[in-house]
RNA sequence: GUGGGUGUAGCUCAGUUGGUUAGAGUGCCGGGUUGUGGCCCCGGAGGUCGAGGGUUCAAUUCCCUUCACUCACCCCA
């Protein structure tokens, strides 16, 4: 019989990791807040036609990478590949807009993306997703990449890398892509199949192809910047001007263009070394046409989505800091012990002290090596001689230290005496 | 979808040039005298050597197939 497994790229995440997860999503409440973004939740799942009008059709994640299905022999769903699509989504059907014309939000869930699974690349994976409406000032471009990485210094990583881009608009993208396309169709026999088959659906993308003649051939093409419009090239500079009013280094990356078609004017990405080939943790950019392209009105916006498991990766690796130890052990001695210690012991709980206790009837020395295994920093030790003196031991796990304290008012007892640490 | 690597105890890994009861460290359980953790010492439990087939007197070891994991391409968070 074969044993069931998870499905493969989906992953259990233990207690061991989780206390990791529990602080950066405290990080991200308290970062965001301040920022003036709330959390919205959404559903996993949506109707195809989503994804495919919002990410982009000739993308690689609609082309292959979504997990979609017929239900029911009625309609196509997909477990959402991204948050985007269906934050906007949300957004239009509750005309969120309508009560506020600025809406600054943020979602943390699993996304699907039915890639071959690698270090940092999952099948099922999170994000936590950004999405600021409403505004096309280029300083909440600033802002939102600002926030971004003071988020990621607050988690504890040291120097996340900014790159920035333009991506130009509608007025200045058809040119470009006229220019792009007709450069490349020069140079064809030059390029891998990939990028000959790119020509034709999605000629940016050719910049980000990895293949070395690819890249030669993309190190002569002409260059966005060059057909950008006054008003692209403008707001460029007042994104650039107002990052570096925070001193945010940052580097601009002419060659980065981005995995979904709805990206307008600014495109970054925040990279590291230390996660192998897939060293992006955060990107994100403006897709000032994406709500009108989802049937809404005209309204701009940026956002930005963070790999979890990345961000988690790279925390540091003692996940003990981030467990809570248990401050009281009742090692409890023959049954009426055991009978005085289970009440105390969820008497003690409900007071919000972690106390843990022993059901097994194990020797003294089994619990107290339990009570040093899950690092309780006190042990309270009770026995039949101590119930019928009326006085416990009460044991500093820590320093050794032991002292008898008095059965009358035990609660309280204990409970300054935790206190008073 | 395409390549490479790896599958032996819960975990990390040795090992078998084919030969009887397959090892270590760690973790788990117990003990080192009567009721006290960490260090040390001793003992115990735990494995169909990923699965299926082939070669052979004999396969965990060699061959084939398959599955899983993993890294990279690709893509992206």
């Amino acid at each position: 019989m074969q044993p069931i497994t998870a499905v493969r790229g989906f992953k259990d995440i233990l207690p061991e990791e989780t206390g990791k997860w529990q602080f950066i999503e405290r990080q991200v409440r308290e970062v965001f807040a301040a920022f003036g973004f709330r959390e919205i939740r959404i559903p996993i799942l949506e109707k195809t036609d989503l994804f495919k009008r919002g990410i982009g059709e000739t993308t690689d994640i609609v082309e292959k990478e979504m997990y979609t299905f017929l239900d029911r022999g009625e309609e196509y769903l997909t477990l959402r590949p991204e948050a985007t699509a269906s934050v906007i989504r949300a957004y239009l059907e509750h005309s969120l807009y309508a009560a506020d014309p600025v809406a600054r939000l943020y979602t943390i869930g699993p996304m699907f993306r039915r890639e071959r699974p690698q270090k940092g690349r999952f099948r099922q994976f999170h994000q936590i997703d950004v999405e600021l409406l409403g505004l096309d000032d280029p300083r909440t471009d600033a802002e939102v990449m600002l926030m971004l990485i003071h988020f990621l210094k607050c988690v504890g990583l040291s120097e996340p890398a900014l790159e920035i881009n333009t991506l130009g608009c509608f007025d200045c993208r058809p040119a470009f892509r006229k220019a792009i396309t007709g450069f490349l169709k020069g140079k064809e026999d030059q390029l891998c199949d990939d990028c000959r088959r790119r020509i034709h659906t999605n000629p940016l993308r050719v910049f980000d192809c990895k293949n070395e003649r690819c890249a030669e051939v993309i190190h002569e093409a002409p260059r966005l910047i060059e057909y950008i419009c006054d008003n692209c090239r403008d707001h460029f500079e007042q994104v650039q001007s107002s990052l570096n009013l925070f001193n945010l280094s940052f580097v601009i990356n002419p060659l980065m263009v981005r995995g979904l078609d709805y990206y307008t004017k600014t495109a970054f990405e925040v990279t590291t070394q230390s996660l192998g080939a897939q060293n992006a943790i955060a990107g994100g950019g403006r897709y000032d046409g994406l709500v009108r392209d989802l049937g809404g009105p005209d309204i701009p916006g940026i956002g930005f989505a963070v790999g979890f498991e990345r961000l988690v990766a790279l925390l540091p690796a003692d996940a003990a800091s981030f467990h809570q130890n248990p401050e009281l052990f009742i090692a409890a001695l023959g049954p009426d012990a055991q009978k005085y210690a289970f009440p105390l012991c969820n008497r003690l709980r409900m007071k919000g002290i972690y106390t843990e206790m022993d059901y097994l009837g194990k020797s003294l020395k089994s619990q107290m090596k339990r009570a040093d295994k899950l690092r309780c920093r006190h042990a309270l030790i009770v026995g039949d001689r101590e119930l019928s003196m009326g006085r416990l031991e009460l044991r500093n796990m820590e320093t050794g230290a032991q002292e008898t304290i008095d059965l009358e008012g035990i609660e309280k007892i204990i409970e300054a005496y935790i206190k008073a640490r």
